[in-house]
DNA sequence: CCTTCTCAATAGGCCTTACTCTTGAGAAGC
DNA sequence: GCTTCTCAAGAGTAAGGCCTATTGAGAAGG
């Protein structure tokens, strides 16, 4: 078996959990995770800064990273993902229809969770987006986004402590 | 229905998932990921640094944070864990035995995933941790662990992109 | 040409069932 | 006194079934 840490030569790509949890998003609509939605996805946030595509252009990225992705599952995917507001339907006045990722807002966005109790609270840091570009690049890689768990008690649980 | 980022009056206090996958350990075994499990190691994993419990303390300190678990659980989930390798026995000359957390090694250990590959690299770098630090200690934490997931590109989809 | 629709085949994921690991209480061991 | 054992009740979770959302290929619409 090879080791798990290293991509794999070809055939189906894995794919990772989505970091707004496309999954949960899906569900509340009663509607399914599937690895189509899922690839289509990533190839957006795998995108540079304030890149956007057509739906051809998706159709052969995808088939270009061994992903089988029907043309019509494209399209039906493209709209899906812009009814939910992940992407953002561009209308260019030359070429035709493009997309992009919607809200590449928050790409430092992090937790505080107390181990005991489970309360939790929402903090961002600049400096932790940097240690992610800098791990990134360092490593050759090119940042999507970052987001740093810590893991605490929290005050009440130390004061019971 | 109160917001779901508050910690709850009392009652039984909700479960966070562990760092080192005490689920995927114990699978690994055959043993099962109960709460009571999860309450005990949470339990060393708020301690301070280097703070060891005897089992009656452990027991004490469960009651007290209305978690209902009986002492015979708590001298099977010592041992359990210990021979997990995730507690330490300690064997003191005057108390009696006593258990700390194991491996307090690496509090910053940090990931960088590729969105499209699944390529995974792991890294350290201090400066998260004092992030984590000062996150924690602005909100009135007191840090347990911290990891940041870091989302990007590898090499390789960059080149196919 | 670009996009949506049709429809049979596929598959995601909820639910139920069953198996056996765990727990709690108290007795027993050391 | 501290720790482990006994055993019936309880609970985690793997497996299989089922329902229906989703996909792929190609035709159809604009």
């Amino acid at each position: 078996m090879p080791s798990p840490s290293q991509a794999p030569a070809a055939a189906h790509p894995p794919l990772q959990p989505q970091p707004t949890s496309l999954r949960a998003s899906l569900h509340d609509r009663g509607q399914r995770l599937t690895p189509q939605r899922q690839r289509v996805l990533g190839l957006f946030e795998g995108l540079g800064e304030g890149r956007h595509l057509s739906a051809e252009e998706v159709h052969q990225r995808l088939l270009g990273a061994q992903a089988r992705v029907s043309l019509a599952t494209v399209y039906r995917t493209l709209r899906l993902l812009s009814s939910m507001g992940l992407l953002q339907e561009l209308e260019l006045p030359e070429g035709g229809r493009r997309f992009e990722l919607a809200g590449d807002a928050h790409r430092d966005h992090h937790h505080l969770v107390c181990v005991r109790c489970g309360r939790t609270e929402e903090f961002e840091n600049p400096q932790v987006l940097a240690a992610g570009e800098a791990a990134a690049s360092g490593h050759g890689f090119r940042l999507v986004e970052c987001v740093l768990n810590v893991r605490a008690l929290c005050p009440g649980c130390i004061a019971n402590d």
